[in-house]
DNA sequence: TTGTAGTTTATAATGATTCTAAAAAAGTGT
DNA sequence: ACACTTTTTTAGAATCATTATAAACTACAA
């Protein structure tokens, strides 16, 4: 299994459920964004197996430390995560309440003129909301 | 008192509790970020007065939809919320979990090449997370 | 195989936010 | 001022996402 190595590498024992999650998150060309009750959802459908919620959380925010995956900064009730972890930018249609990426050629170079004493940036990440 | 007429004419009826959020929001010339909380502390000593923690919620949020307040979209347990309507952009300092404002005249002009079919953009929020 | 450190799990606990319904206050007309 | 309607406040309950707990299970190395 090709993600053995790569959670091993990590110190993440690969055990069956964090292989379950690997698979629908990362066998895949698309990136995409996912509540932690969807990637629940998917894994129960897709593997027909059950899985702990908190299994879930644990794992995802084990391959968040990791950056395997990233929140996106936005106000909803559920917190949603990407499987993207480049920089990039979001649309955010307000009254369908969802996320749409866009690729970086999408959006021209941002400029931070101002420092902070003693920070780097870590990441810019845009969100445009939209509206009808 | 000054709050009055502003609060008549969005058609909230100017009550003792409204009032008193309003002189803690918006009686100074610096704008600042705040949670539902905060906000609740701030009112019980300023005014030395009880309020509702559900009256803290509905005012904030009715002040939201008559564009009085917005929320900063960033993830954290809590909701913040910026008595500067303007557009403009964050820093988010990690370590610290704060919040800091940047000037429009700190980051340079943002494009948004790309056009969503009978949608337009509401607003562009730029946010800069800061690690050491 | 045996030990142990890491992982999963169901369930409980937490904490922010929203809901509810009754009491209080504000606005309106008389 | 009074009666009446509508809006607002309020305490407490309900909800919902997330985190904590602690017991059972699993990976892995000696």
């Amino acid at each position: 299994m090709k993600y053995i190595e790569k959670l091993r590498n990590s110190g993440l024992r690969p055990t069956k459920q964090r292989l379950q999650i690997c698979e629908v998150l990362f066998n895949t060309d698309k990136t995409f964004h996912f509540t932690i009750n969807e990637l629940k959802q998917k894994i129960t459908k897709q593997a027909n197996n059950k899985i702990s919620l908190a299994t879930v959380y644990n794992t995802v925010h084990a391959f968040e430390k990791k950056g395997y995956l990233k929140q996106i900064p936005i106000n909803s009730s559920e917190t949603y995560f990407d499987t993207n972890v480049t920089d990039h930018h979001h649309f955010y249609d307000l009254k369908e309440e969802k996320l749409i990426d866009l690729e970086n050629s999408d959006v021209g170079p941002i400029n931070i003129l101002k420092k902070i004493n003693g920070k780097k940036i870590k990441s810019v990440e845009v969100l445009v909301k939209l509206e009808d």
